[in-house]
RNA sequence: CGGGGUGUAGCUCAGCCUGGUAGAGCGCUACUUUCGGGAGGUAGAAGUCGCAGGUUCGAAUCCUGUCACCCCGACCA
């Protein structure tokens, strides 16, 4: 691709909607345009760079085994509604109707078009297992989005659905994408890492994500110092630790009449704020209300508790008034003293002796509490996210907390779509059996800007050879003063053209400061200076993007170089 | 949805408090001198000041409403 042929706009300055390094760096390069909240139009170079992403996932989808397919982005409400999604999947889903006021959704996720696909055409063990996979455009219409195309509402996904006979089958296809996700991900040049991870909307049995490495990144990762275990923060699980001890103190009641907040009751009372107890009341699953305690300086951790019993799923917060109806005070004065509410602890909680709690008294908070003494005792069940420092669930090592950017989840669904819309095959005995199913999605468009968040320096972006907008830039040097420099580059250029290395010319006339700031804005890995001096000593200046300096080869060396 | 903030030239922003001729830098166009790390000079094009009402002799500026966008908290590839 000759530059000046192609619509390259790249800017000096940093646009003002954007926050992340990533999300700053395709503005500035020219690779998209915002066009609404969350909504991009991809430009000539973005999409390079997007379409050779989608090839590595297409060919190592392919490898795998799995097929190609393409639905539709306007989905029947029907679908959803007999998988029961429609209602289940909130204001997320974009609900459309056309002009004869039929019900219609954009599909943030395609399970129930597959699952029908496979209900339809699937009748048979033999034509099992099939993996269908397609590369699309999903809608969710997001509660905020931001950073770009990390988390847009339209977004580039890969989605696959894998459907079989049985779990063992399931399993070993769940394998199979796993480490086809590892080649992927690897072929990307970024360092991630296979985190254990909630099922949230999409539902079933056994999941994980793979997460790119960045401090920016949206989510939290749990891993251990010393084992291979990693999870996301949201199922990282807690262990009871130590024993509690017995009572040293007596109840005292304490004015606290502004401190809501155990930060500002233990400020206030000069006490540690791990001594100190937060009651979060929620609904509980019979409709009632049930409290949550944890100890003052850990968080809750929604998803754990939304799989408690006895609470509600998703984790709903009791109203303010239905506190003061079921406390007689006001939010932030609650404890577990008398018997208002069930309590459920989590296991730090549970450990607690003589601590500081609300006194369920509006002002009041009470010092020296302790369980059995002042307070029933209480359920125990993990609730809170773990910290940095805490035991490694699988028993080796502490945990570090990092975060990361997700890119690629796969599920083991199993046979949770397959029942809702009634599919069935006939087995060996010719028997009907309800297939299970795996789906394996991979965020095309934010793997882009993740590989960035990895990738990039003051300068810009520093991309892999892989998915590099061009493999090597052709720089011409005041091409004005010497008809030979752009003789001598335009062969070059021909060359690399010939030899199927992706390469574009700087032909835009820019003088150096100007290209060479373009070029590594736009993060072309290698580039190749053809010059007046260049030419008469017969040698070329080559720069690695990373490198410091540049150094002098000729032509054959450059050949060599990328001859593999 | 709650909390905070911003809408003025293609981009980054000043002007608004204290109402009175629409501004700067970058970018763009032409000419010119330059020509190895975002060049200098000269000339120029470019804005219904988000939109709608209101107050006023007069509104970018004050008031009301509305829309859009950004940031902080509950969602997920």
């Amino acid at each position: 691709m000759r530059l000046s042929r192609f619509h390259l706009i790249t800017l000096k300055e940093v646009p003002a909607e954007a926050e992340i390094v990533s999300h700053k760096l395709m503005i500035r390069s020219g690779m998209i345009r915002k066009l609404a909240a969350g909504i991009y139009t991809w430009l000539p170079l973005g999409l390079r760079v997007l379409r050779k992403v989608e090839a590595i996932v297409r060919a190592e989808m392919n490898r795998a085994g799995a097929l190609e397919a393409l639905a539709s982005m306007v989905l029947p409400a029907e679908l959803w509604q007999e998988s029961g999604r429609y209602n289940k999947y909130g204001p997320e889903l974009l609900r459309l109707k056309d002009r004869h006021h039929r019900d219609f959704v954009l599909g943030p996720t395609h399970e129930e078009v597959f699952t029908d696909l496979i209900r339809r055409d699937i009748k048979s063990y033999r034509q099992l297992p099939i993996n269908l996979y397609q590369i699309q455009m999903k809608f969710r219409d997001e509660i905020r989005p931001r950073f770009g195309v990390m988390r847009g509402r339209e977004f580039l996904m890969k989605d696959a659905y894998s459907f079989h006979i049985d779990d063992a089958d399931l399993e070993r296809e769940y394998q199979n994408m796993r480490e086809t996700y590892k080649r992927v991900f690897t072929r990307m040049g970024v360092d991630f890492r296979i985190v254990r991870a909630d099922t949230g909307a999409i539902g079933g049995d056994r999941s994980e994500e793979f997460q790119v490495l960045a401090n920016t990144g949206e989510d939290q990762l749990a891993v251990s110092d010393t084992s291979d275990y990693a999870a996301n923060i949201e199922v990282a699980e807690t262990r009871p630790q130590g024993t509690r001890a017995a009572p040293a103190k007596t109840l005292q009641k304490v004015a606290t009449p502004t401190q809501k907040t155990c930060e500002d009751v233990a400020a206030l009372l000069g006490v540690p704020l791990e001594t100190t107890l937060k009651l979060i009341v929620v609904k509980s699953k019979d409709g009632g209300l049930v409290t949550l305690a944890l100890r003052g300086d850990h968080v809750l951790n929604a998803v754990k508790a939304a799989k408690h019993a006895d609470v509600a799923s998703p984790l709903t917060l009791a109203s303010e008034d239905e506190i003061r109806a079921a406390f007689g005070c006001e939010p932030g004065f609650l404890g577990p003293i008398g018997d208002k509410v069930r309590v459920i602890a989590d296991f730090a909680a549970l450990h607690l002796a003589d601590f500081v709690c609300g006194a369920n008294e509006t002002g009041f908070h009470v010092t020296g509490a302790n369980w059995v003494r002042d307070a029933a005792e209480p359920a125990a069940a993990d609730l809170r996210n773990a910290v940095e420092g805490d035991p490694s669930p699988d028993g080796h090592g502490h945990l570090r907390l990092v975060r990361g950017i997700e890119v690629g989840q796969i599920f083991q669904n199993g046979p949770l779509y397959t029942k809702a819309l009634g599919v069935t095959v006939l087995d060996e005995a010719g028997k009907e059996l309800v297939p299970t199913a795996g789906c394996y999605g991979i965020g095309v468009s934010r793997t882009v800007g993740a590989v960035i968040e990895q990738c990039h320096d003051d300068a810009g972006i520093i991309w892999p050879d892989s998915i590099a907008p061009w493999r090597v830039a052709i720089c011409m040097i005041n091409p004005k003063n010497d008809a030979n420099v752009i003789a001598i580059a335009e062969d070059l250029y021909a060359e690399f053209d010939r030899r199927g290395i992706d390469v574009c010319l700087d032909d835009r006339g820019l003088r150096p400061g100007a290209m060479f700031a373009d070029i590594e804005l736009i993060g072309i890995p290698h580039r190749i200076v053809v010059s007046e001096r260049g030419v008469a000593a017969g040698m070329f200046e080559y720069r690695g993007r990373r490198d410091a300096e540049s150094r002098n080869l000729s032509r054959d060396d450059l050949f060599a170089m990328f001859s593999n």
